[in-house]
DNA sequence: GGGATGCTTCGGTTACCATCGAAGCATGAA
DNA sequence: TTCATGCTTCGATGGTAACCGAAGCATCCC
């Protein structure tokens, strides 16, 4: 009743509707303006303008003023991975929301989770990862191994610069749709970082959802190739 | 408002601060009662048990018959390490509660968190552990090392047994009274295990509190030592 | 300047839900 | 059986907060 941090404050905000819908769309990793916020939210600017600064006095959202628009995007790191821990529990308790929409399956297919990749191609590549031995699965945990390193190297990626105090290199991501692991991080924004990069998909507007090329999928496949080859 | 599990429905259940007093009362890794969650909560028996049942709804809380009592815990480590996350991110934005009772003092030094050891007691025993080898920091990720292995070997802890699938051997939990990290995950358990195994400390009745013995606080500050010395 | 766009503030309405006391039900003790 | 304890259910109450439309303020464009 009376020591340590207000829980209660933090998961108020996050449990309104509309403030969930904000921030899952603000999952995304973009900064998105208010009244886009207002639309994803499904209320009006001025129901969505009240929430965005009770978001913002938490400490949850950072706002950037920009001309006559007002950008929001997720705080830090350290919000978007509670939100992802919440999604992860969420789906294992079975709290899915009602109607899966049309696009629902390209969602599940591949997707942006804040700044890497989930879904069904997400999940894909952490297992061929840990496959290969370049990850070390120690139960939840993931640790780079030197193998790891320069497989990495060769795709041009430094994985020693990616170390930082802030967020881990490696991070076990439980993924809301395959109730799997994928891999997020520093390491994990890189490896998407490079997917995009070299032109192997491309975001779906107004959407999470990633698209990827026919050419792309191939090379991505054969880039994280795993075992058991069994199609849906 | 559309794909995705229900974040708002778990963040709602937490949200409520009759309901997170609970959750953080559970947070001390005993089952209770529902008339010591009502006293926790500070409600009457009656509302208590109206947030009960919507906890174990939501798949927060499991519930134990026994007799004429009913015992609730906390459903599993998942819900508790969401918790944590809850509760340190709490913290770095300042939303701490506003009375820090009489008993603070202790619960800032050593506390239970959930099954390890939390508080000034725990954030030293990482900080060692990390000194000296036994454990490798890589950014907020955490790996036990060759070295660590022997060492925890030496003081009865076989580390190799406690890999588990459903949960990692190490976690960095952020401690919401030091804001640095302590150590979680099933080695955290192991190590609290040990020292309670050992008399080096007792529990606080009704509390999370951890009291060192005047011998145990001499022996656990023997068995981890740190560089810089500093006194409160 | 004049007009359009983006957002915030204000006032009022509505709906939900936390809360409690009292009554009901189950379990265990005498 | 009879009483006590632990908890749930019921019914009623109250306060909080989400919501909207309209008005106000700021910024940019022409």
């Amino acid at each position: 009743m009376k020591e340590g941090p207000d829980i209660a404050r933090i998961a108020t905000l996050i449990g309104d509707p509309a403030r969930a819908n904000m921030l899952m769309a603000l999952m995304g990793g973009q900064a998105l303006t208010a009244t886009e916020l207002a639309g994803a939210a499904g209320v009006t600017l001025a129901t969505a303008s009240a929430h965005l600064s009770k978001l913002e006095d938490g400490g949850l959202l950072t706002q950037r003023k920009q001309g006559r628009h007002r950008y929001f995007a997720l705080a830090d790191s350290a919000v978007a991975g509670l939100l992802e821990d919440l999604a992860g529990l969420a789906a294992t308790r079975g709290h899915l929301r009602h109607r899966p929409g049309p696009r629902d399956p390209a969602l599940r297919r591949a997707r942006i989770c804040y700044d890497h990749l989930a879904g069904d191609f997400g999940v894909r590549m952490l297992d061929s990862l840990i496959e290969r031995g370049a990850i070390l699965e120690e139960g939840e945990a993931l640790a780079l191994t030197g193998s790891g390193h320069r497989f990495f190297c060769e795709m041009g990626i430094d994985a020693e610069a990616l170390k930082t105090p802030r967020r881990p290199l490696c991070r076990a991501c439980l993924d809301w749709s395959e109730r799997r692991s994928h891999l997020g991080g520093t390491l994990g924004k890189a490896l998407f970082d490079h997917i995009m990069a070299e032109g192997l998909a491309r975001r779906e507007p107004d959407s999470r959802a990633i698209r990827f090329t026919r050419e792309g999928e191939r090379r991505f496949l054969a880039l994280f190739p795993v075992q058991d080859a069994d199609a849906a």
